[in-house]
DNA sequence: CGTACCTTTGTGTGCGTACACAGAGCGGAT
DNA sequence: ATCCGCTCTGTGTACGCACACAAAGGTACG
């Protein structure tokens, strides 16, 4: 029934091995001036009592103080990455007892140069750990190599470049929710001929990676299932609203026949608005990520369903993991998708802070 | 930019309050002998420096055991209650450096009296707190009861009944999550006009409270939306195998036109393995819970949607509240219900294990 | 005025680990 | 033999906190 004895301390592996605990640290932390054979003898009674370390009395002990920085593109309340920088503070709260602090970095999305300048500065910081988001892939490459450099490690979150080998990565498998919001928009729109998927444009980009695999993914699902499907693309333009609107006035006369919609940016909150502003409820819409506008559309049913990626955990975790890797020295998962959850009027009460107690 | 400035410590009260740690210790931990001027000196001090203690050093320092103990219905390999054991065992390694251990208590579901003669088992062991499924009411009010007088701290998972106040509970919301379903079931069902709930019978039972709260929660749904919808129940016996064949035999014979199922139980895939067997594709169905029989449906496609609990967190959830409450003296959140996930071929992938680390 | 007793306060040690420092042992050069 | 330099090992102290114990101050009473 029980299963814990008494946990092994390094005075019994001393005891055991014949040395004092000061040996069997420097095995430990593989430092020198151990001779061959104690080194031998403590790895072997290491290895067969499977010696755990007491990971907060080593963090005590080390008392060393931990930086970490987060580097994402600059955004307002409200905001996707809002929740992101939620979740890397509850973390931070969570583990103030190991002695880290986070500093915060942003750079402008839009504006070339912005990234890798907001990236030298942390550099300049010198930091533990950094979390960023690899936006720009060409950038990102140049920073992360001179972060490899001075040996800090990097974790990658919302979005993934895996060649670039950080430590972890956090988020969803675009791609993947990609082909499971077309199954579901499918279901929504069972038998409709036509649908539409509106696109935002910012400062003539197509959208981030993130969309554009999510996309990748819609139209792989279609196409094995229903290739008959005719699928129409709107453009949009974030800043200007104005045209926005004409835009889609122009849309829906011209294809009258379109009673159904997706987005693969986190703002379906556009099209849920202007439906509700036309009086339109014979539409349906999908859309991503769980901003308080989309939620409104949710509750108000202008948009049926979402898919949230869960940005608080994500931060979260990215900040957890930095903690594990180099404050308790666990190994870490590199690769950790997020489940591609849907979303409802029926099921949103029970997605806000799951699991990220406090 | 940082957030963190140095920590306060003990001793830097102390040394405000101009006494000593001992004292500053006493007041910390609400113990006798100090007098109420000092009292009220080093209080005014800690809530004007928010003092957080270190609960690493803390718990190291007051170097105690804890024991837990769970228990829950007797089950079997690939059963839903072997994943809410892995999520404590998951925890409990997590937590092992807090000295924490884990004992397992079962008793036969359908047998009466098996229940508290298991409690008396665990009263007996004097744990410092106690998991269990309140799946019997009458007897764990009793249980509780005798719990509450020896002041062990208990925490409901799975189904909860508020009323017997535990420290906390980790489950789904039962009657939201049939709601859910129901508007899942009617999108898959679109225009049909007769579905079939399939029930489970155990000793003469009609289920779980939770079962029969999700039937609430789905029936609500229909009323509200789809009254002219034509429902049926077909009630089944696990115990005989056999006769459920020919009760679904003769079930589908006499409704021939029934092309969607819902079970509220665990054991969607006793309808799904019938399907396969009689190469039926045209029945939609839905059910609860990853088992592998049911995961293996859902590839099969005999079985289109699954709603899951998160088995695991719920486990790893209720260990890691006893060790907050406990060990780290956090506050910890009462009512915590899990997130209502919806589960196709397409996401499933995503929902091993998600965010229960290592 | 001394002793007993109670209240209030301060000090010391230990939890398990990390790391600095001191010391032991040994060979070679003077 | 003495001294130096090297490798290897053991010891001591600190981390922040909990708790046992000791000490200090006061009051009451013979």
């Amino acid at each position: 029934m029980e299963k814990q004895q008494d946990r092994i301390r390094i005075k019994d592996i001393a005891q055991m091995a014949g040395v004092s605990v000061g040996t069997v640290d420097r095995v430990l932390h593989s430092r020198s001036g151990v001779s061959e054979s104690s080194r031998i003898k403590v790895e072997e009674i290491l290895e067969k009592l499977n010696y755990q370390p007491n990971m907060y009395a080593s963090a005590l002990a080390s008392n060393k103080k931990y930086r970490f920085a987060y580097l994402l593109p600059s955004h307002n309340e409200g905001d996707y990455w809002k929740d992101v920088e939620r979740g890397m503070q509850q973390a931070i709260a969570r583990f103030s007892d190991f002695n880290v602090s986070l500093s915060d970095y942003y750079y402008d999305q839009y504006e070339s140069g912005a990234f890798i300048e907001s990236g030298m500065r942390i550099l300049d910081a010198q930091p533990d750990g950094v979390i960023l988001s690899p936006t720009v892939e060409e950038e990102t490459e140049r920073f992360v190599n001179l972060l490899r450099e001075a040996g800090i490690p990097y974790v990658f979150i919302d979005s993934n470049i895996s060649r670039l080998e950080p430590l972890a990565f956090y988020g969803q498998h675009a791609q993947r929710s990609g082909y499971f919001a077309a199954r579901m928009l499918r279901l929504l729109a069972k038998g409709e001929p036509e649908i539409v998927i509106f696109r935002q444009i910012n400062e003539g980009r197509l959208g981030s990676n993130q969309q554009l695999h999510r996309e990748e993914g819609f139209y792989e699902y279609m196409k094995e299932h229903c290739p008959e499907l005719k699928m129409w693309e709107l453009n949009l333009y974030a800043k200007q609203p104005g045209e926005d609107a004409s835009l889609l006035d122009d849309f829906f006369a011209a294809h009258p026949n379109v009673k159904c919609g997706i987005t693969f940016n986190s703002k379906a909150y556009i099209i849920g608005e202007y439906m509700q502003r036309h009086g339109r409820t014979d539409f349906h819409l999908m859309g991503y990520d769980l901003l308080r506008r989309n939620v409104a559309c949710l509750k108000a049913g202008s948009i049926d369903f979402v898919i949230t990626q869960q940005p608080t955990v994500q931060g979260y975790n990215s900040i957890e993991c930095l903690c594990n890797h180099l404050i308790l020295r666990k190994k870490v998962k590199d690769c950790n998708y997020m489940p591609i959850n849907l979303i409802t009027t029926e099921n949103i009460d029970f997605y806000f802070d799951a699991h990220v107690n406090e």
